[in-house]
DNA sequence: TTGTAGGCGTTATCAG
DNA sequence: CTGATAACGCCTACAA
């Protein structure tokens, strides 16, 4: 009635190829306005429940599926979370993605998964191609980013997580855990067994760094100070864990311990060791990080720093989730902590 | 001119509280229109230098950052691609996404990452969930999905990959490889090896089911009939590699060799054969799957078969997006192949 | 090389 | 509980 060149075909020609059914489609079969249809769809509650019945066979019958772009431009929400990882082949984040990704699809959210290859440049790149699909969320890894894109997020004014670290001046929010208090503790533990003639193994990583040099203040506060390194690239692996032991034990034969800084490079350490008849931990002792799934199970299994890396990435989603419906929100800054623990490595 | 109430202001209001700026605003900046600024940012070639200079300063300016929500619904392009795989912590699949991830991005595209955990009817929501967001392609993992799905995927007449396995009678693409040949090429080495005793440490997973049962029929030509097998459940690891073993152990002593599912499931069988005082491949021979970046570094290294998993989620990407662009597609079956790699453990 | 008109498919708002 | 109207921000098609 309201349309004078078509009136029975209503907004959009009928005719030639059908295009995919729209809210306008499924009104027009049922009788009803699109708006009812799409309450029907997003918010039931508010129809009754007949009429949800009818639109519901329409939409079977129809094979209606809602266009959210266009639901997302006029609600502004998109129930989408973009996250921003290094690289999936390093095994520390996938349990974080996976939980990420779990608890986001329980809150109805989707995951927009971004891998930068630790490149900070890259980052800001895929933050703009991120921030133009308008997500409802961000989680970031780490805590260094340039102040071109924290500025950028802020104006954006949209919830931010950073993860996998800690520091009293997140952007927003921040589930992590402090790099420096698992230095110190791998260095106490370390000095406390009694180990003395340190070497490392280490992956060319900005988090892994800070790890490093704060166990080195506990060593250097003993009076240690040649602790050599061998850096590694990321990811790691057991390959390059082997690599670095055997430039370690070229140069010097003394080491009482390696430490690692991934278990994926523990475990490549105690293998070259092993092969070159080395006793683990009788003649040597080796401490890893991370607790990966295998870390329990080698033989020797592997001292290590657990952290819960599915709760993180359960954390974020929630932290994420909360700020986006507006609760209010408990703690702006979670410390998911860590373990060492202790098994046959050392 | 064209608007009666606010000549000044444009369409919308710019008083009071500041949403994100728009390409009206930018346009109204710059003095141009604002299918000009659209222009300038989408296509360059079609504006002049001096023009562009001057939008490019606008949106330096003012902070813009295109809404791709609106513009996917205008132009009906998401550069967005869903991929559905079953989990991450699963080895096997994070080189595949991290291949399909990088690509995408080389093209323009971004993912859109979503974890089933081997549920069929899951997937099945989840396919509604993602063509709501009218992605431009899909990738999916392995061939057998629902009718429903199937169909849902057809009328959506979007491109679609499938992967990780082989069928004549792709819904649209796929790229992939035959887990019948896997295994009868597995079967083949170990008997042609002289193995006879064959014991299998197996995740319970679809795809590896065919695996097992191609090698069951290789046996089964050798009069090899009695070939037990520890089922584990997924995702697979060294600890249940290891646990595996022990229970195929407890009930009999005399294997030869072990087949495993997994590279994981095969360090952990020999890890926990070892701790039996087993030598390896001395009294026992352990074959593996997926060659994992530690498989050719382990003592002793892993015999396994390898797949190359990055380049298969880098051409799914590739022949995504060449559909997507509407290139004549070379093939729309791509079987990657494998190699058997026979290390020290065979 | 730039601009005009109209529409993409949905939801917010206000009215009944 | 249901509907009319007007955005949401951009792009296609055509025109100048």
């Amino acid at each position: 009635m309201s349309d004078p060149i078509k009136p029975k075909s209503g907004k959009r020609s009928s005719s030639a190829r059908q295009s995919a059914p729209t809210l306008d489609d499924v009104a027009r079969i049922t009788g009803l306005s699109p708006i009812t249809i799409s309450r029907a769809l997003n918010n039931p509650k508010l129809v009754r429940p007949q009429t949800i019945e009818k639109v519901m066979e329409a939409v079977a019958r129809t094979g209606y599926i809602p266009n959210m772009q266009a639901g997302s431009l006029a609600s502004r929400r998109s129930r989408l979370v973009a996250a921003i990882v290094p690289q999936l082949t390093n095994a520390m984040f996938v349990d974080t993605v996976q939980g990420l990704s779990d608890q986001l699809a329980a809150h109805g959210y989707q995951l927009l998964l971004c891998l930068t290859g630790y490149s900070q440049k890259h980052e800001e790149e895929l933050v703009s191609a991120i921030l133009s699909r308008r997500p409802d969320g961000i989680v970031l890894t780490g805590i260094n980013h340039s102040q071109e894109l924290r500025k950028t997020l802020l104006s954006a004014a949209i919830p931010v997580v950073e993860t996998w670290d800690l520091t009293p001046t997140p952007i927003d929010m921040l589930v992590g855990f402090s790099h420096e208090k698992i230095g110190s503790r791998i260095g106490e533990y370390l000095v406390g067994k009694g180990y003395r003639r340190f070497g490392f193994v280490w992956a060319d990583d900005e988090r892994a760094a800070i790890r490093r040099r704060s166990i080195l203040d506990v060593l250097g506060k003993q009076g240690i100070v040649d602790a050599p390194t061998a850096l590694v690239p990321t990811p790691a692996s057991l390959q390059l864990g082997r690599q670095g032991f055997a430039e370690l034990f070229a140069a010097r034969q003394d080491f009482d311990v390696i430490v690692c800084s991934s278990d994926a490079l523990a475990q490549g350490v105690i293998t070259e060791a092993t092969v070159c008849g080395i006793s683990i931990p009788g003649q040597l002792a080796v401490m890893g990080f991370g607790d990966l799934d295998f870390s329990a199970h080698t033989s020797p299994a592997i001292s290590t720093i657990h952290i819960d890396k599915r709760a993180l990435g359960v954390q974020a989603a929630d932290a994420l989730v909360a700020k986006i419906q507006g609760q209010p929100l408990a703690e702006r800054i979670i410390d998911v902590g860590f373990e060492l623990i202790e098994r046959e490595t050392t």
